[in-house]
RNA sequence: CGGGGUGUAGCUCAGCCUGGUAGAGCGCUAGCUUUGGGAGCUAGAAGCCGAAGGUUCAAAUCCUUUCGCCCCGACCA
């Protein structure tokens, strides 16, 4: 992308509704605009970034085998009032009235409408299990909007629903997450903490958060040192192997939330941390199959409520906590994974022929992830723009070097500069 | 929903106490200069002072109402 054409309004000075530094650098590098309390518009450069992050959300999501539909953001509240949540849910609830009166609702979460889905489409075990999840826009009147898209009233969610036939199986379907997740967090460059949390009147321990340590988190935590210190890699998973003894390396190790936490078990190696919680997988049985008479036909030939579980991953709050887990002094440090670009070339000297010959060819052979500073005023992004908005790589090209046919790659995370002939850069960045 | 703030140019803010009809810096536009790091000089454009009502000869300023936004708490991906 040309930045002689890109719209990217960048800010010099902090947004005063802005206080936490994920929202002051999402403004200041112009990723989103904010229209209303909690409400956010895109911009193109943090749509690249959701986009990325939904790339990976995406991927590691199908390799574990669930299944992307999408559902729409308007419900009927009659599917709410069959399972009851339509009375339940209170004031957070969007509700809103078509022409006809008709009773609706901008969808906070999809359970009910999965259900109903899953319930008219199948009719028996010998369809299961199934996982199927949507990327899609989500709802909640928040009492109080605030750290950003990290507390939006609109959000992008990934929310999954398994079904399974008995809870054997379900429990399946439910490790199948938990490893996804791990993968899709760490595809990231985050250390995600899988938390034990509270799950409700429902029971069980099948209620894990997974959670991005951040000073800023809205989270209380009590984690195990291990867990804070372990680096856990990704690997390639069969994910039709039982996947037990992955999910084991983390839930021996005691990490749970404030609500779940038993002074009595405090020790040494029991850290109290923030988190900001970017996932959240849960198994609720047959709480809405029940609710919603979704039943299939057993082996034996009689009908069974679904089996079920949610498994929810914050998008567009996952753009803000990365932002907290990767800044520094000058901006954001993105991971290459989900940098909007993963390459800025700064022309040093716009009125030199032989810069704007380099960068221009830099430019057209190194693949549309290259954010170009091809305006010959000496005006808005510099360096210490590209910095702001975190590129991982710029390419600096300027008169004194570009006579031995060599440019300097600045680091945007160590800082370090090196200079390499330009060669051995297109090397290391073709695409 | 309780508590506390705040609303003046695109952004950050001054002016309000002590009413006299709009300011600064940055940004923007134009010209000249500059050119290895968010440039300098000169000139310029830009605001129904959040909205409505009231007091007054006169309101950004005083009073009333209302709306937006932010922060702290309780609830949530």
């Amino acid at each position: 992308m040309r930045l002689s054409s890109y719209f990217m309004p960048t800010l010099k000075e902090n947004p005063i509704e802005a206080q936490i530094v994920s929202h002051r650098l999402m403004l200041r590098a112009g990723l989103i605009y904010q229209t209303a309390s909690g409400i956010y518009a895109w911009l193109p450069l943090g749509l690249r970034v959701l986009k990325k992050i939904i790339k990976i959300v995406r991927e590691e999501q199908n390799r574990a085998g669930a299944q992307e539909l999408l559902m729409p953001t308007i419900q009927l509240a009659d599917l709410w009032k069959e399972s009851g949540r339509y009375n339940d849910y209170g004031k957070e609830l969007l509700r809103i009235s078509d022409r006809h009166n008709r009773e609706m609702l901008f969808g906070p979460t999809n359970e009910e409408m999965i259900t109903a889905i899953f319930r008219d489409s199948v009719k028996s075990f010998r369809e299961l299990p199934k996982i199927l999840y949507h990327i899609q826009w989500k709802f909640r009147d928040e009492l109080r909007p605030r750290f950003g898209v990290m507390r939006g009233r609109e959000f992008l969610m990934k929310d999954g629903y398994s079904f399974d036939i008995d809870s054997l199986s379900s429990k399946r379907s439910y490790n199948r997450m938990f490893v996804a997740y791990m993968k899709t967090f760490t595809r990231m460059g985050l250390k995600a903490i899988p938390t034990r949390a509270d799950s409700g009147p429902i029971g069980g321990d099948l209620s894990y958060e997974f959670h991005i340590l951040a000073e800023n988190g809205d989270d209380t935590l009590f984690v195990h040192r291990d867990l804070i210190e372990s680096n856990w890699k990704n690997r390639d998973v069969d994910y039709d192997s039982d996947l037990q003894f992955i999910i084991d390396e983390f839930v021996n190790k005691c990490a749970v939330t404030e609500e779940k936490y038993d002074l009595t078990k405090m020790t040494n190696d029991i850290i109290k941390v923030h988190g900001i919680e970017v996932g959240h997988i849960f198994n609720f049985g047959t709480k809405y199959s029940k609710a919603m008479n979704a039943k299939v036909t057993g082996s034996n030939g009689k009908l069974v409520e679904l089996e079920m579980g949610s498994y929810g991953i914050g998008v567009s709050r996952l753009v803000g906590a990365l932002i907290e887990a990767f800044h520094d002094d000058a901006g954001i440090v993105w991971p290459e994974s989900v940098a909007p670009f993963r390459l800025g070339i700064i022309n040093l000297k716009k009125n030199d022929s032989c810069c704007s010959a380099v960068c221009e060819k830099l430019y057209n052979d190194l693949g549309d992830d290259v954010l170009y500073d091809d305006r010959d005023e000496r005006v808005g992004v510099k360096l210490t723009d590209m910095d702001l908005i975190g590129l991982p790589w710029s390419i600096i090209v300027g008169p004194r070097s570009i006579v031995n046919d060599r440019v300097e790659l600045k680091n945007r995370k160590t800082g370090e500069y090196q200079e390499l002939s330009i060669e051995a850069i297109m090397k290391r960045f073709a695409t």
